[in-house]
RNA sequence: GCCCCAGUAGCCCAAUGGCAGAGGCACCAGACUUAAAAUCUGUUCAGUGUCGGUUCGAGUCCGACCUGGGGUACCA
């Protein structure tokens, strides 16, 4: 940080040094000549302000909430950070955006719970211990105490006694203690399965976790491997998690709960039994297929299992298995997103078996080929090559049979290459025939549930979360695998497994398997429930795990009996305002709506959602393009911070644009909002009244000015503009200026009124300057609690109004009227006037429309 | 391909279906100054991406399209 520049004797004098740093900053300045060379008492020193402030503010306690029930509660929360190095531009921007929303919540008088943590354990950690021959907790701790130090600079409005580490064993006992109730649930388990494997990291990946077929921490291609692995059942969750949303329309933005719905991919269909027919060494063999389409299961010509399943291989007969097993290897060499581009040729190979097709007895060849999932659905399904374009693409690139059930209108799909998916008329369909799509799908359900061969059934998209990883730096899995008892939970008294020690450097490196598992001392334990020997679970979890459940810690945090305080987290949960990136979209606000649903289950808390409002800010560009280091574009904050001070960039993020939209630092002006901030401080010398003179003395515009800004903000605040507040201070500062400078002075109440509605507005996005400010107007320290002024209702009313005239929408005309002017005498005045008759020009009058006091529109006939 | 979001002045952005402009940046001019900076005051600038519809009246609502951004993608 540079300090101040301006000391005392220096501003205004030949120090070329200070004067270049005016004329840089453009903001430290002195107000009047004559004071040049004085004490800078008229100097916007945000350095000084700073160096100031942060103690007074620790000794007043105001963030602390009461808890007493004195006051409504309201948790306001930012996704709590990551400590990857020092504060970026991004985090300036979205922890502005939930200070103004916890200031603000305190300013509306409610008892303000706001939080912060660090979510400090993961990746990053362990391979900077790794490059540097340490051991993760060095970095993750310093990075930590950086962040604190520079959150308590940015002056976040924050209560430090609650203070969480998802890394710290107090914490992760917890998270262990949690999974257990999962596991006793049957809502963690583990199996074997193909999965996510990042080549790189040398560990598993959720499916969430795969970005574009990539690994989603450092990008490399992900692979797939067959592995033993722990899960969440979160698909038990599925239909609730789709359902609840509902609770969450209009209070979270639409394109997350878009996302979220994606992500779900609810599809109602039907599950149908096909009989696959003995075949020389081959026995019968019943498969089930979901499918969004029973009404077209007369068009089905032929049949598809998944090439990489047990299922293709138990199918094929002894002829075709050599064909089978060289196209299985081929599949495996293709890249994920090779293999699941749609623009690809169809592939796949004949198993040498027929299914019998339930409703009509028709055989269909059954094929494995890579376009059919093998953990979506059943993993085979029933081809419809005209009613379904992958299908018909295969049929294309086979020669098979292509027939046509539903009559769309459009042109046979055969000869085309397009398939029709749409509505229609059934035709070949047997006794579908002549119904129209939607009968006949419940009709094929009926048919199919009255033999015995299917039944209606919902699929979902959404797979259970693959929650272990083969990493150090994480929360260790609290199971003991022992060979008389199986899998046993870790006793409660026996939590937290805490993190072998002695671990640095290349030793978590990684392997393929966890670096715990090299750790015999802490792997060979006895059973907890027989006593015999046993080995720890070396997986640590995915740090989601830890992520989904800390808004819950921050309300009891140092509870040393359970995770949390139900009565506690009821009374202040759901959070009302939850601020953070829409990067989260996801991943982070699945898992905790997840979690949040099993602990209601559990009867831990008694609300199914944790989160009823969500605020995504936007981004920091610079450039038009994301901040990067490839990019070289990076704005550094603690230099911009040293340059502008905390209160201009906080302005400056916020004023930008709306919280939602993305801010690009090349087109604002954090020296415009410094300026800004030094024009209204600097009203704070001319504010000659004294504090508590009674304001309806005041000038009588200036007055109405205030309490039209008074009356406006709590509307934008609760519709998250908060560009427009700060729009709106503006004015009112430029008016308090005029006031001051070309109106009744700044001797007159009004002054002081407006003066200090600016001030403890400004507050929520400028704590240094206004509680510089309100001292200055007399005040002792504590702005961020301080009353707003009553609205006074009878100061908004205005003595005239402009009413216009529209004729056939274009104004006419202008015509000054009372602010209460009935209908009627509004009408005759518009229709009185000479403008309207002239454009009328003697046409007659069809509708006249009056909107009093504002407008009328005459329609002319 | 499908699903979301956004297009208003040179730029960032305002505008309960009712006069397109609240605020800021930039630019220019004036006052102050020996001068400059700072400060104060003021001026200039678009008819709202395109086409159509609803309406007395559309930036705002509806439909299609264009452009940009994001999500998702052989999900049967």
């Amino acid at each position: 940080m540079s300090g101040p520049v301006t000391g005392a004797g220096q501003a205004g004098t030949e120090n070329d040094e200070a004067i270049a740093q005016n004329d840089r900053t453009g903001f430290k300045t002195v107000s009047t000549p004559s004071e040049a060379g004085q004490p800078d008492e008229n100097t916007y020193d945000f350095a000084a302000m700073e160096a100031r402030w942060p103690a007074v503010w620790d000794g007043l306690e105001s963030f602390k909430p009461l808890d007493d029930g004195s006051r409504e509660r309201r948790y306001v929360l930012d996704m709590f950070p990551y400590p990857s190095g020092d504060l970026h531009m991004g985090h300036a921007e979205a922890f502005a955006m939930g200070d103004v929303a916890a200031r603000w919540s305190r300013l509306q008088g409610f008892d303000v719970l706001h939080p912060i943590g660090w979510d400090s354990f993961g990746l990053p950690a362990e391979n900077a211990a790794i490059k540097r021959n340490a051991h993760p907790a060095e970095w993750t701790y310093a990075n930590i105490d950086t962040q604190a130090h520079s959150f308590k600079r940015y002056a976040i409005s924050a209560d430090w006694s609650r203070r969480i580490h998802t890394s710290d064993p107090e914490y992760y006992r917890w998270t262990q203690w949690l999974f257990t109730r999962f596991f006793n649930k049957g809502l963690a388990y583990r199996k074997n399965s193909p999965v996510n494997w990042c080549p790189k990291d040398q560990t598993v990946l959720s499916n969430e976790q795969v970005i574009n077929g990539a690994c989603d921490r450092c990008g490399t291609m992900v692979t797939k491997k067959d592995l033993n692995q722990w899960y969440f059942k979160i698909t038990d969750y599925a239909d609730r998690l789709l359902q609840d949303m509902d609770q969450l329309k209009g209070h979270w933005p639409e394109r997350v709960l878009a996302m979220q719905r994606n992500w779900i991919g609810r599809s109602e269909g039907a599950t149908v039994r096909f009989t696959i027919e003995a075949a020389d060494d081959r026995p019968a063999h019943d498969v089930p297929v979901f499918t969004t389409r029973p009404d077209t299961l007369y068009g089905a010509t032929f049949f598809v299992v998944a090439a990489d399943t047990q299922l293709a291989l138990d199918l094929v007969t002894a002829e075709h298995r050599s064909a089978l097993e060289e196209y299985r290897e081929q599949v495996k060499k293709l890249s994920e997103i090779e293999r699941q581009s749609t623009e690809r040729e169809k592939t796949g190979v004949f198993t040498g078996r027929y299914a019998v097709n339930p409703l009509n007895g028709e055989k269909l060849p059954v094929w494995a080929a890579d376009y059919v999932l093998a953990d979506y659905g059943t993993g085979a399904i029933m081809a419809v090559p005209a009613h379904d374009q992958r299908d018909l693409d295969f049929a294309r690139a086979f020669d098979l049979p292509v027939r046509t059930v539903v009559d769309t209108g459009a042109e046979d799909p055969a000869v085309t290459g397009t398939a029709t998916a749409g509505e229609g008329v059934l035709v070949n369909s047997g006794e579908l025939s002549g119904l129209d799509k939607p009968a006949a799908i419940a009709r094929a359900v009926e048919l199919l549930g009255a033999q015995g061969t299917g039944e209606g059934t919902v699929n979902f998209r959404l797979r259970d979360w693959l929650l272990s990883r083969q990493r150090y730096w994480g929360t260790p899995i609290p199971i003991i695998h022992c060979a008389t008892c199986g899998e046993v939970p870790v006793p409660d008294e026996q939590l937290p497994v805490t993190l072998p020690e002695g671990l640095h450097g290349n030793q978590l490196k990684p392997r393929g398997v966890s670096p715990l598992a090299a750790v015999e001392d802490w792997v060979n334990v006895s059973c907890p429930s027989c006593g015999g020997p046993a080995k720890r679970d070396t997986d640590t979890m995915d740090t989601f795990v830890d992520s989904s459940w800390y808004f819950l810690r921050f309300i009891t945090p140092h509870l040393e009996t359970a995770p949390f305080d139900t009565d506690a987290v009821n009374r202040w949960m759901p959070v009302g305002q939850y601020v953070g990136g829409v990067e989260h979209a996801i991943l982070h606000l699945l898992y905790s709506r997840f979690f949040t649903k099993v602990l209601f289950d559990l009867g831990l808390v008694n609300f199914t959602e944790p989160f009823s409002s969500l605020l995504n800010q936007g981004q920091v560009l610079n450039g038009g393009k994301a901040m990067s280091k490839s990019l070289g574009n990076g704005v550094d904050l603690g230099e911009q911070l040293d340059k502008f001070g905390v209160d201009a960039v906080r302005l400056t993020m916020i004023f930008a644009s709306p919280p939602e939209d993305d801010v690009d630092w090349a087109d604002v002006s954090p020296s415009g909002s410094a300026k800004f901030l030094a024009r209204a401080w600097r009203l704070g010398a001319d504010v000659t009244s004294a504090p508590g003179v009674d304001f309806a003395a005041g000038d009588r515009a200036l007055r109405a000015a205030t309490h039209r800004t008074l009356a406006d903000v709590p509307e934008l605040m609760g519709a998250s503009k908060f560009n427009v507040v700060i729009a709106r201070l503006m004015e009112l500062v430029n008016a308090t200026r005029k006031a001051i400078d070309s109106g009744p002075g700044g001797s007159d109440p009004a002054v002081r009124e407006a003066a200090e509605t600016v001030t403890v507005l400004l507050g929520m996005f400028a704590p240094y300057t206004a509680e510089d400010l309100w001292e200055r107007l007399g005040h002792t320290p504590g702005v961020a609690t301080a009353a707003l002024p009553a609205v006074e209702q009878d100061l908004l009313a205005q003595e005239s109004v402009v009413a216009v005239v529209q004729v056939q929408g274009k104004v006419r005309d202008r015509l000054t009227v009372s602010p209460d002017i009935t209908e009627d005498e509004l009408r005759a005045l518009a229709l009185a006037s000479e403008q309207v008759s002239r454009i009328l020009d003697g046409r007659g009058i069809r509708t006249v429309i009056v909107r009093a006091p504002k407008l009328v529109n005459i329609v002319p006939s």
